[in-house]
DNA sequence: GCTCCGGATGTTAACGCTAACAAAAATGAT
DNA sequence: ATCATTTTTGTTAGCGTTAACATCCGGAGC
């Protein structure tokens, strides 16, 4: 391919068709020192004939930049993480910047470390981790300080900045939404206990049902995944007295609805339920789904924000929080 | 940062450290010639004490390749593509590929060229569009024939190797299932006109009603969102005697589910309602839904491996079709 | 008309690496 | 020991670009 014999045009070809020097036109495209117009238009014509492209291999060479960041991210399609990634693909072409992405299939310290390491042989500027993970979080501890890189979602005690979203406060705002309608006390469906934000939900669920005096359920342990949820639901659904459920994320609450619908148990008639993250589809659930709506859009601009800092010198333990909403729908409606 | 006074350690470095020449390095790192047992011992040593890195800028200057490939993608967190880009990124990585994505928010002509310029200013050396628009299709039909494209999902006519799962296939999978639960015909929920997968989709339902001599009820269209979705069984509920509806995909299924409890029709009893995708929630819906699964990690997979052809000389014309496979659940269960 | 100035252009030298060839050291055969 | 190999190491050049400095040119000021 392109091999067919011919090499790309570089600046001295594109001189030669000009009859100017190779510097000429290189401050014609970089827009450094001052050219004359007459000259500027003799290059550009001969730039538009020879279909001649910067190579920036040689640029990135001379100059020490490549214009790339990298990321690292989980590879999974919650949709949290994915939606992460394209807020942070945005920001930075805007900036631009390339982003080169390097997966990670099992969260482990040694393989973001490895990711990390990839990710520099590339020579990016800047790793964003996307590290929703406990080891992720630990991996990160072991970050060079010389190196600009910065986590999202993860790693509190780790010496990079680290922007997140507020999933203490979100657990709570579900927590007292349903203690507000008058139930006893409420359940709560957590995620992995390996996933940080598993962990602060169930913590902000804990503290509020704490705060308010009322008993704290046993937690029941899932995996993110709708399955988990069903499971979580039969062995709830013969509990006797239940009446509301707060789910760590929308998928497992998909599952609880169905293992409801199935034991004969209504929704929010004989039990109310809530869930994270607002997916799309949760305002069409059977019933609408009650759940923290998060902002990823905002949290992959504001990540690539304070990489940009972090990248000009700004400080390693810098912390950025993006607040959740409640968004009430029926699953938590009047009976 | 990091331009804390030092520099990055060079091949010279390390040689001056190790006392061998630059070239033994080169040698040394990339396994090219001989290089004595412990000449290579004493290099390895020193460029771990001088925490060397290969500069990848010099190395792609003097050899031309870059090790990376670009993904144009769009920006959605739609199940398919966002997995397709998983298994992309899989296959690359396997193979010492990096990979670069830049994503475009509406396909269209110009964006789509655009992105394509976008990656190949930034030295790939290929590209992967992942292309489910007919618009996009459109875009590539001027894919430059030196430079190796490929896509992924669309543009049947571009001079490109294409790689996509047989949606027609999917679709006719479906609708034989539904008629032969005895069903008069099958109405249809079609995605967006411009998506490809839509029409395909559309196109194999139809073919099939027709082939079975069914009456082809009118399409109503939607967009892949659960709202469309419910907004067309909101007005399909209103219609006498509907019995079955095939979906364009899964989350407008959940729509039409959601509007059919609503109004108080049943499914499976009332009516039976099929998907498209299985993303992975599909099981849990109520009722668990019938639809058809796409392999994206052995799509991604394989356009990996058409890339690699093509930049290996292969055919502009290449193909590959995935085969869909129908997933049988309640939602066509019996009455 | 001559100098001086600044805008416009050119020249040269890196950047860090690999390819290609050259030289030296080690090995084996005689 | 001597020469022909073979293995191992070194030297040089160049990839395409930008940084830094050098040069040229035309016009303003005297």
């Amino acid at each position: 391919m392109n091999a067919a014999g011919t090499r790309q045009p570089s600046l001295t070809d594109v001189a030669g068709v000009a009859g100017v020097s190779h510097m000429t036109v290189s401050r014609v495209i970089n827009g450094t020192g001052p050219v004359r117009p007459e000259t500027r238009a003799r290059v550009l014509a001969a730039i538009e004939e020879l279909g001649y492209r910067p190579n920036s291999a040689a640029r990135a060479l001379v100059t020490g930049r490549t214009g790339t960041l990298g990321v690292v991210a989980l590879e999974s399609n919650l949709y949290g993480p994915a939606s992460t990634l394209y807020g942070i693909e945005n920001a930075a072409r805007e900036a631009g910047y390339a982003i080169t992405i390097s997966s990670v299939s099992r969260p482990g310290r040694s393989s973001i470390a490895d990711a990390v390491e990839n990710l520099r042989r590339q020579a990016v500027e800047g790793i964003i981790v996307i590290a929703p993970h406990v080891t992720a979080g630990r991996a990160l501890e072991a970050a060079p300080a010389d190196f600009p890189v910065v986590a999202v979602g993860g790693g509190e005690a780790a010496p990079v900045p680290v922007i997140s979203v507020d999933q203490r406060d979100g657990a709570r705002r579900a927590t007292e939404h349903l203690l507000a309608l008058g139930h006893r006390t409420v359940w709560h469906v957590a995620g992995p206990e390996d996933w940080l934000e598993a962990r602060d939900r169930e913590l902000g669920w804990r503290e509020t049902l704490e705060r308010h005096g009322v008993d704290v359920p046993e937690v029941i342990r899932g995996d993110w995944s709708s399955r988990s949820g069903y499971e979580a639901g039969r062995s709830l659904a013969k509990e006797g007295d239940l009446d509301a459920v707060f789910a760590g994320n929308d998928q497992m609450a998909l599952g609880l609805l169905r293992a409801f619908a199935e034991a004969g148990v209504s929704v929010p008639r004989d039990v109310r339920v809530a869930g994270f993250d607002d997916v799309p589809e949760a305002a069409y659930f059977t019933p609408p789904l009650t759940t923290v709506r998060q902002d990823f859009i905002e949290v992959g601009r504001r990540t690539f924000g304070l990489l940009t800092q972090r990248m000009g010198g700004g400080d390693r333990h810098a912390r950025a929080l993006v607040v959740p909403e409640l968004i009430v729908r029926e699953s938590t409606g009047p009976r």
